[in-house]
DNA sequence: ACTGGCTGCCC
DNA sequence: ATTCTGC
DNA sequence: GCAGAATGGGCAGCCAGT
């Protein structure tokens, strides 16, 4: 029965899918790209022959890139003379720039002169995941692929193995399993009830005894691999077996790869010594007096370091990139925090010292960014572009690059260890701060055709001038990920410290203070003094900066006026967004409570919108910024029409006399309001969900076509009428949004509050805001630390939502079926899971999620072990997978079941889960999805099912409230 | 003109 | 977004 | 408790290739 049964299931699935997908045109698509087990002949086609094309493909491009590679180099010479232009051109800007009246109008400046056009290109914060993964892919397809051949022939089998598993799985897993429960019983506090057998197997795979019986070079994974490997061979079957000779030779890689990783840093900088012994000479005929350190031995981690005898730099010289770069490389060296400030800081007194225009640069790469935020101004590169051009650059294949990048986990080193080693005929100019800097902004303003290759010329035309170190950070900035330990808010302190520490001397403007706190430091007492001032121009320079987020306008302030006196440049100004107040989510009213004891707090809905910053301007206009400050102004031309009409606001000149024809009490003149817009459907009054809303353009939307309606929520005030409110406590800041915005139905209302401190009324108010399709509650204080200010605290609101409590909300049990090498701290690991619900009537496995977060350290170690026992060559047929998901590096086995904690479920363009069920040609997936704890009482038959998946989606509060004033109104179903 | 892939930005 | 972790 | 760094789904915008 198992056999027949089951390919007959499989085959009536798909006969009930296809034509139902027939008829929507969505899924033509769909039905081609999702494997499923009948179709396994096109399968075939797809795993063997796709990937062989696309590498041919690949290598064929790059080859032919390769030779234009001596055409790029040509060409630098060329590009550098045209960045020097632009260099020039923003030193002048720098250099005009008042600062004081307009921070846009600077802006504008700047924007105009290196970019003519608006479009902005966003920024570059995060990987791209896709690009990550297509890369993984490629890699292991084309590793795998000898194998495939021989693979082929008993994929037919699978099937009907499949159901063989299944029975026997029990008997099978039962090794496996008391594995599971040992490696659980380490990651998790509470400790199942162990056999004494089992008690003992617990202590003895503890971490620190395998760390033991390693040497001390090779790291705990070499354990890890060898163990199991041997395990498994003597177990499985012929066929495992090559799987396994193959999963050992890319263990023995990573294993080498990780060893090589520990050395690199000195080998690089062994290297770097050599090759900068030559030119040291160079650097000393121009250093200043006094000055004897090598670009290569530059340590801003040094104690007692000297702004000016320990740098390799001129006074007045541009600041060599290599000075950046290695200040992140002594970076790398420690976690710790103080640490950490204290080199950036020195980094930045020698800055301040010798070369203060180069301080804005210097702070947007140590920030990695190239504009302000709401500039819109962003890279534009990925890490596709980026390792294609980085192809290019060293002559070195894609595949070898990426397969590298598994196992360095970092495309910096990548990019370090493939650099071109071909010496040029003359050596390239050395780095600038400001060249790199000015060169990633290039990048960044070029759009429009063949931008691709422009900007891939530009990064090469950087590589080619690297050193090994330089081009390890370069490639990092480019990829948006510096991952040195210092984040925006670090880097400020550092400034701050900088700037106080090395100041100009009063007497005059040439001399300078190097340390202003030289003789405190030995004086105990003295210290905290040191201390306290140092906190306060932290504090100082923090509350500028998020009232003003633009670099260039508050250094250049503190470089003319000060640090003491920014407060008086850098005001908060309508038309310049400021950071906005956060939440910490918190885990239940107890925690709420526990929190603000004895204060007065209020309970608010916690819409499921977007966070919109609605500045009122003067003269009319209305700006609207996200919560990262970008300009989203050109979205909602609907809320600023509305509200233009709603407080009789004109733009343009007139407003002086129409602003006296109506009379109106409080009257808005200029205003930023902190909201949450939300998708709404003012027939039905109701709240939509956040997908809706996201289907929104999001550029030049034009107001008569808008179909997604929206209402905003507003929750705070933050500045009336030419008065900046953020030093008013909550309570007074929220009655004057009450008192000056009028509330129109479906179009301007305010979150729903409730004032009161009772646990009951909290936890009523809280289900009523989930029955009322919000997210939960915002919990803020109303006058005790009830600022906004973000300089103090940035998180100073508490929320609360359903699925934090603990024993509350969507719990799935969920088979691990694929997995993704990690990249930075996770580098060597599983840095994210393909997850998948098990559907019985198809006997097949829907992919349902990925998953990345939830997990401990230890939860990684260990699951990397584990599943590293099953892991397979290639998908199972019975596992359902769309092609434009990402493909795992590694398959697993079906065999171990995680409890996944989500906040909702979503209709997925990509997911298999329950597809046909609750749409017809779309799966589910799960938002917020994270790791709550391996299963192992659970076989992958007994996971969650495709039907339970569907109820699940189906009993969301969104669905329900749908489905309720369907039936009250008798209306046609809305879909989305 | 259409599509797929990549990127950035919402959550 | 959520979560974990070192400081 | 903070800041930083791992990671999620899913949408529109843009570009390259067909």
């Amino acid at each position: 029965m198992s056999k027949n049964q089951s390919i007959k299931s499989f085959f009536t699935s798909k006969t009930n899918t296809a034509p139902k997908k027939e008829d929507e045109s969505v899924t033509k698509k769909e039905d081609i790209k999702t494997t499923s087990p009948e179709r396994k002949p096109i399968k075939e086609d797809l795993v063997s022959k796709t990937p062989k094309a696309e590498n041919n493909k690949r290598q064929r491009k790059s080859s032919s890139e390769l030779k234009n590679l001596s055409a790029s180099a040509k060409k630098s010479k060329k590009n550098e003379s045209d960045s020097e232009i632009l260099i020039e051109e923003e030193k002048e800007n720098i250099k005009s720039k008042k600062l004081l009246d307009s921070s846009s109008d600077s802006i504008k400046n700047e924007k105009s002169e290196s970019s003519d056009f608006d479009s902005p290109i966003k920024g570059n914060k995060s990987l791209n995941k896709s690009a990550d993964s297509k890369r993984r892919k490629l890699v292991i397809e084309s590793s795998s692929e000898e194998e495939k051949a021989k693979k082929s022939d008993s994929e037919d089998e699978k099937p009907k193995k499949k159901k063989e598993t299944k029975k026997t799985k029990p008997a099978k897993k039962s090794p496996p399993l008391k594995n599971s429960k040992v490696l659980k019983s380490e990651s998790e506090d509470e400790i199942m009830q162990l056999s004494e057998e089992e008690e003992e197997k617990k202590v003895s795979p503890k971490p620190k005894l395998i760390e033991k019986t390693t040497t001390k070079k090779s790291p705990k994974k070499k354990d890890f691999f060898k163990k199991p490997e041997k395990k498994v061979k003597e177990e499985k079957t012929e066929e495992i077996q090559v799987v396994e000779e193959k999963k050992a030779e890319e263990t023995k890689v990573i294993e080498v790869d990780k060893e090589v990783k520990k050395e690199i840093k000195e080998e690089t900088k062994e290297t770097e010594k050599k090759t900068e012994a030559k030119t040291s000479l160079f650097f000393n005929l121009k250093k200043a007096s006094g000055a004897s350190v090598s670009s290569s031995d530059y340590n801003p981690a040094k104690e007692n370091y000297h702004p000016i005898k320990d740098a390799f730099w001129a006074k007045n010289d541009q600041v060599p990139y290599k000075a950046l770069a290695q200040t992140l490389f002594c970076m790398e060296k420690t976690t710790k925090r103080l640490e950490l400030l204290s080199i950036v800081t020195n980094y930045f007194r020698s800055v301040l010292a010798l070369s203060p225009k180069d301080l804005i640069p210097s702070i947007y790469m140590l920030t990695n960014k190239v504009a302000p935020d709401y500039e819109g101004l962003e890279l534009g590169i990925g890490d596709t572009v980026l390792f294609k051009s980085l192809a290019e650059a060293t002559g070195s294949t894609l595949q070898k690059l990426k397969l590298e990048f598994q196992s360095k986990g970092d495309i910096g080193l990548v990019a370090e260890a493939n650099r071109c080693n071909q010496k040029l005929l003359f050596t390239p100019k050395k780095l600038t701060v400001n060249a790199v800097f000015s060169k990633l902004r290039d990048i960044a303003s070029i759009s429009g055709n063949s931008s691709q290759s422009k900007k891939s010329d530009l990064i090469k035309s950087l590589l080619v001038s690297c050193d090994a170190i330089e081009a390890r950070y370069l490639m990092r900035s480019l990829a948006g990920k510096l991952r040195n330990g210092l984040g925006e808010q670090s880097i400020l302190v550092s400034l701050a410290h900088a700037c106080t520490i090395t100041v100009q001397s009063p007497k005059s403007d040439e001399d300078l203070i190097i340390d202003r706190f030289e003789k405190m430091r030995s004086n105990d007492q003295k210290i905290d003094e040191m201390k306290k001032i140092l906190e306060k121009s932290n504090q100082i320079l923090k509350k500028a900066y998020y009232q003003c987020p633009n670099y260039s306008v508050v250094i250049n302030a503190i470089l003319e006026h000060g640090l003491d006196n920014l407060d008086q440049y850098c005001k908060l100004t309508p038309g310049v967004p400021l950071k906005p107040m956060l939440a910490y989510p918190t885990k239940g009213i107890h925690e709420v409570l526990k929190r603000f004891e004895n204060v007065e707090f209020s309970c608010e809905y916690k819409y499921d919108g977007e966070r919109a910053q609605i500045h009122i301007l003067e003269d009319g206009s209305i700006n609207i910024y996200s919560r990262n400050s970008e300009n989203n102004t050109g979205k909602y031309p609907d809320i600023i029409e509305f509200l233009q009409e709603l407080l009789h606001l004109k733009k343009g000149k007139n407003n002086e006399s129409e602003k006296e024809d109506v009379e109106i009490e409080n009257r808005v003149t200029s205003a930023i309001l902190d909201a949450e817009v939300v998708a709404y459907d003012i027939e039905k009054k109701m709240i939509q969900p956040f997908q809706v809303l996201s289907t929104r353009k999001r550029k030049d939307a034009a107001s008569e076509e808008i179909k997604v309606k929206v209402c905003i929520f507003g929750f705070d005030l933050i500045y009336l009428n030419k008065e900046s409110l953020i030093d008013l406590p909550f309570r007074k800041r929220r009655d004057l949004m009450y008192k000056y915005f009028p509330l129109v139905e479906g179009k301007m209302m305010f979150a729903v509050k409730m004032d009161s401190n009772d646990v009951e009324a909290i936890q009523e108010f809280l289900d009523n805001s989930i029955r009322d399709g919000c997210e939960g509650l915002m919990i803020k204080t109303l006058d005790d630390e009830a600022h906004y200010e973000i300089s103090k605290r940035s998180h100073n609101w508490l929320k609360l939502k359903k699925d934090y409590l603990e024993g509350v909300g969507d719990t799935l049990d969920l088979v691990v079926i694929g997995g993704y090498l990690g990249t930075g701290k996770r580098t060597g690991l599983y840095g994210g899971y393909l997850l998948a619900c098990y559907d019985p009537e198809n006997e097949e496995y829907q992919t349902i999620c990925k998953l990345g977060t939830g997990l401990k350290d230890n939860d990684l170690q260990v699951q990397f072990e584990s599943l590293n026992k099953i892991k397979i060559d290639r998908p199972k047929s019975y596992y359902r997978i769309n092609d434009t998901l990402e493909q795992p590096d590694h398959w697993f086995e079906p065999e171990q079941v995680w409890e996944i904690k989500c906040a909702d479920f979503s209709l997925s363009p990509v997911h298999t889960a329950a597809l046909g069920l609750a749409d017809r040609g779309k799966g589910i997936s799960l938002r917020f999805p994270r790791f709550l704890r391996l299963r192992d009482d659970k076989k992958p038959e007994d996971a969650t099912s495709a039907e339970q998946v569907t109820e699940m989606y189906k009993n969301q509060q969104q669905m329900l409230n749908l489905n309720e004033k369907d039936k009250k109104e008798e209306e046609d179903e809305e879909d989305y």
